[in-house]
DNA sequence: CTGTCATTCAATAATTCGATTGAATGATTT
DNA sequence: AAATCATTCAATCGAATTATTGAATGACAG
């Protein structure tokens, strides 16, 4: 049957492009590798995994012709192959997040507090921003921020949020933001500030979907 | 770690949905389901496969939240959970297309005269249509044709179509289309009908993503 | 050239997945 | 109620995936 044939062929390669994204831990390294290029054992350390393992997986990815591989003297870096593999995710996620009861009662079970924590659109941001009427704070790890961030957010790792409060001003609403969507990183944030006294919230999504949108990033040289 | 445990959860969550989408037989399903609601056996005829086999394939699906099953009488019918899941395949198709050297080798090998076979878009075709200026012919089997086709297009399944020459005037261009963006036969159908002396083309994609861009569609009753 | 470091490869064991078979369930018909 | 049909469940076996370990490779520093 040369009607079935190539059908069945190509079936098989899509296949293997969502076999790639079905494993927990690659859908942590594709968020990570969001947030720009990363060597093999920068993400094992950020997954606390072992470098075997994660260089396993990167290749799984690899083959899927979701991320991309670079020599680069001794280390190997990965990055993600381009911004269809984020829609891609993000298609994932939407689906999980409309047809799933478990991630409904994941997602109440653990932000609970969610709908206070309604997100502020990325538009709202980039318009009030230009107005100079919030401070916007990039809760990621240091290394994160300076491979980009939204330009005039300032750098406040969630860890160092949590020990002391932040220099800031007290008066002007605060906008956090993190990795993604479902980084947990930006809700601790804002209940975090919120306990301090602070007017907070969160942006919609991560850094990733602000860079992907087209809106400007900056980067630390 | 309160911090990463929600994530971990979630992202296995997204996982299940990934895994469920990767295998070939079960993005066949999709594409059977996508054409409309279907029996557990009409499938397993379709696909060739045991109903056994079949019926597992429909229940990893359905606890992934990519499809319903709904009894009706002695049948039990499988049915797309929404667009979004077509559209979740559309990513995936987009990327293995992208980025996959296996995909462009079936593509060349299987469709080599895919460059003289650009396909119509859905507008063109509706424009087109509208000036009366077209034959559109369906090239799917009856049963699918009766779920719903383009309004006005005859449906000649490709069968048919390879035995003897349909009753079409000849001095109008034809343009055929079928399943989806990989299902060969309408490749096969515009092949036939070129050797037979039309002017043929394919529509781009097939009846599932005429419907979901909103386009009319009719029902036989 | 030797040693060190980052990464990959190779081998193993544990787990999960997939196809097949036959029995069990649910609904309809006689 | 018994028979029939569509579907699912349960059990099996073989295949594929995963995590783990240790050895091999490739690049750089001394």
């Amino acid at each position: 049957m040369s009607i079935r044939k190539p059908k069945q062929a190509l079936y098989e390669q899509f296949a293997i492009v969502a076999k790639a994204l079905g494993h927990p831990q690659r859908l942590e390294l594709i968020e990570h590798l969001a947030q720009g290029t990363r060597s093999v054992d920068l993400l094992a350390t950020k997954l606390g995994l072992p470098i075997a393992n994660v260089s396993q997986h990167l290749q799984t990815l690899r083959r899927a012709g979701l991320v991309h591989a670079e020599r680069e003297g001794k280390f190997v870096n990965y990055r993600l192959a381009d911004n269809t593999v984020l829609s891609l995710f993000a298609s994932v996620r939407s689906v999980a997040e409309r047809h799933l009861a478990e991630v409904d009662r994941i997602v109440r079970g653990y932000f609970d507090a969610r709908d206070a924590m309604e997100p502020v659109t990325r538009e709202e941001l980039a318009t009030r921003m230009r107005d100079g009427l919030v401070t916007v704070i990039d809760v990621r790890p240091a290394d994160e921020f300076a491979l980009g961030h939204v330009p005039g957010a300032i750098n406040v790792p969630l860890a160092c949020l949590q020990e002391r409060p932040p220099e800031i001003d007290p008066d002007r609403e605060v906008i956090a933001y993190c990795r993604g969507p479902w980084c947990v990183m930006s809700f601790e944030a804002v209940a975090a500030l919120r306990k301090r006294g602070f007017q907070a919230r969160r942006l919609e999504d991560g850094l990733p979907e602000w860079k992907a949108a087209g809106l400007p990033v900056e980067v630390m040289l």
